[in-house]
DNA sequence: CTTACTGTACTAGCTAACGTAATACAGTTG
DNA sequence: CAACTGTATTACGTTAGCTAGTACAGTAAG
């Protein structure tokens, strides 16, 4: 069964620690498709943690397309699907870009030396 | 005079409205190297809100190295400088960088994609 | 059809952060 | 010393984020 490890005292939320496992767990291919989440009752007691907690870690995981909700039944991994439409995915892009490069030409960055950057960053997701 | 005017009520906070304004009108070069701002509560008092909130964004604009104060002269807009060390700088960059990427990663944006945007946003600064 | 699982929705409280203000302190200039 | 400048401290109201309590709703197996 999927494990997840949880600290508390800290400033990374308990939903937050979870949809990161989770996501990591998916990426790796410790979850493939048609896998059963951990319940949302149980997790929440294996953690010491309000169901809700889960629901809403699981929520997150739901809006961004990785796994899906059967009422009654539980979650699923599911085939990675695009949520949003094309109109929407830019308009979100935008969002994440702007602030972005107002901070990377706040510190003086040229528009080459960000561009490196981002590769950089790229490369080390791709490990 | 500098031309600051503020609308209330948004969700743009007053402070925010008037560090843009400075700053556009610094690379506007409607204020050059040497200039003075609007005092603290000169300004204050124009656009009818606390001399503090001014004096935030002000100080906001010391942080990103666009001005200095004079302790009981004013604020004075200054050459630009680096304020951060290498490594700081290179620290920043990719914090800022990380939580833009993992939204692009997530809208299912590839590389080239998300750089395309970028370079196209950096035309949109350059005008 | 009841039991024991699943997820879901609503509400509430606690805390931290944010934005702004009141007020008092400190330096500069003529 | 008068009239400007900026600065520091403290406080207050609002909002947003995170978690919990509780009650509702669907599923599946005996």
């Amino acid at each position: 069964m999927l494990q997840i490890q949880i600290t508390t005292g800290g400033k990374v939320p308990i939903y937050r620690q979870v949809v990161d496992q989770v996501r990591a767990s998916i990426a790796a291919d410790k979850l493939s498709v048609g896998d059963a989440l951990p319940s949302v009752r149980g997790l929440a007691s294996e953690l010491v943690v309000n169901p809700n907690t889960i629901a809403k870690a699981y929520s997150a995981l739901v809006r961004d397309g990785l796994i899906e909700s059967q009422q009654g039944r539980g979650y699923f991994v599911i085939q990675r699907r695009e949520i949003y439409s094309k109109k929407e995915r830019a308009r979100r892009l935008k969002e994440a870009i702007g602030p972005m490069i107002a901070e990377a030409f706040s510190l003086g960055f040229s528009e080459k030396e960000l561009i490196v950057e981002i590769q950089k960053h790229f490369q080390t997701l791709a490990r």
